[in-house]
DNA sequence: CTTCTCTTTTAACCTTACATTAACAAAAAC
DNA sequence: GTTTTTGTTAATGTAAGGTTAAAAGAGAAG
């Protein structure tokens, strides 16, 4: 079976370390990007995509953290190891809150390394069955392009939308007709799971059905306790 | 938000430790099950559905990693988290073999282990869950959809079902036709057994009974301190 | 640095949905 | 005939959701 080779964006300062881990990494059949430092790791994040991101905690001008942030703000799903250089709790929480997958602390063991990117890139590999390039939807008489965030009701002007206003949208479009559960967006697009990223939520749908009420085919209906069902009736 | 507990299944033979650890996990809204070994967390991981398995390593009579084996043979889904005595890259390489999703060193943080049981189960939360089959069933003229709660009566409008109805009903379909136990959808539903939960039900099975009237050939059957059985005629 | 604009969150208030409890009637068991 | 179990309806309390408006952030432009 010809497999393609999984691309992973190294942000790691340390000119020396950095190096080793990169040609280690390669040498085990994955595609490396190193940058040396945030800024430049951002940089090379926007022009690529990658299956995967490692990112040095302790950096100059940009830690890894803030990086992180930046990098979810534009894609909510690469995961995302950090390489923390001692194990401080306040790290490890810090990079749970910034969507972390996992992270390591240095020195570690490259075999474990290893097994972590393995089993993390398989695990999206899994969960990435159908929704994988999918940014146009056709929701009744509407168009919704995601990626460039407009919505457009029978091939008139588009509605730009907001950058949450578009992801609720698209989740719910990537479960038309089926059910949408309120964690799955909260996890996905709020990252956060509380009473008032809740209510947030509820207010975006709100604004959802303000936009769908143009095509009264179209609805966005609740199930209580559960989460939203888009429907599209005929 | 009604949130239904998760449920935990945390194997530790170590009684002080386990118990501690248990209590500290209900104090944070998580439903523990306790099994004092390998042999005890199987049994308890057959009788019960759990969203997460917290298996300490080190045991007698069956270590973690047997136990793991087991789980995963019944269930390839259920994430596992090992907790291991000291960071023994062996152990940690083995557990990941498994199919483990992490892996603590005790001592660990206590905070941590709670952003990592959050981690995961969101994660979990995350993959979608598309088994139609489990969720619809077939009653006479009805269509139940138990995964969308509404049931269908000859093709025509669906009405809304709350979560209990929505349960009750699909477990009375499961055992279509024989007796459906009362202390069964105590159990599973109501996950309590004592009067006035025992009233409740009652309640439910009526509000049932009004929904089914449409199709004179499907009924409720009570049978006297048994339970319940819904019956389809032709 | 300030202002303007767009986005998101927080707050408030109201409605709907749900589960439980109580009360009483009916049926079954003994 | 008395006790226990079940059938049913209504009342209550709480939680979730709908909606609007104001406050708070964030970024761009002046």
């Amino acid at each position: 079976m010809e497999e393609q080779k999984k691309r992973i964006l190294l942000v790691e300062d340390d000119p020396n370390f950095g190096t080793v881990l990169k040609d280690y990494l390669m040498m085990n059949d994955y595609e490396v990007t190193h940058a040396k430092n945030g800024m430049e790791g951002f940089e090379k994040f926007k022009k690529d995509d990658f299956d995967l991101c490692i990112l040095d905690v302790m950096m100059p001008y940009k830690d890894g953290f803030t990086l992180a942030k930046e990098i979810r703000e534009k894609n909510t799903d690469v995961p995302i190891i950090f390489l923390t250089a001692k194990t401080m709790k306040e790290d490890v929480l810090r990079g749970y809150k910034v969507g972390a997958d996992d992270y390591l602390n240095k020195p570690f063991d490259s075999e474990v390394l290893l097994m972590k990117i393995k089993a993390i890139i398989q695990r999206k590999a899994t969960e990435t069955i159908s929704d994988s390039k999918q940014f146009e939807f056709k929701i009744g008489k509407f168009d919704l392009n995601s990626k460039l965030r407009f919505l457009r009701f029978d091939a008139g002007e588009p509605v730009k939308l907001s950058p949450k206003e578009n992801e609720l949208l698209r989740l719910l479009a990537l479960h038309e007709n089926d059910l949408m559960p309120r964690e799955l967006a909260l996890t996905k697009i709020w990252r956060d799971d509380n009473y008032f990223t809740s209510r947030s939520m509820d207010v975006y749908i709100a604004k959802l059905r303000k936009y769908l009420k143009l095509d009264e085919k179209v609805e966005i209906l609740n199930i209580h306790g559960e989460g939203f069902r888009l429907v599209i009736n005929n």
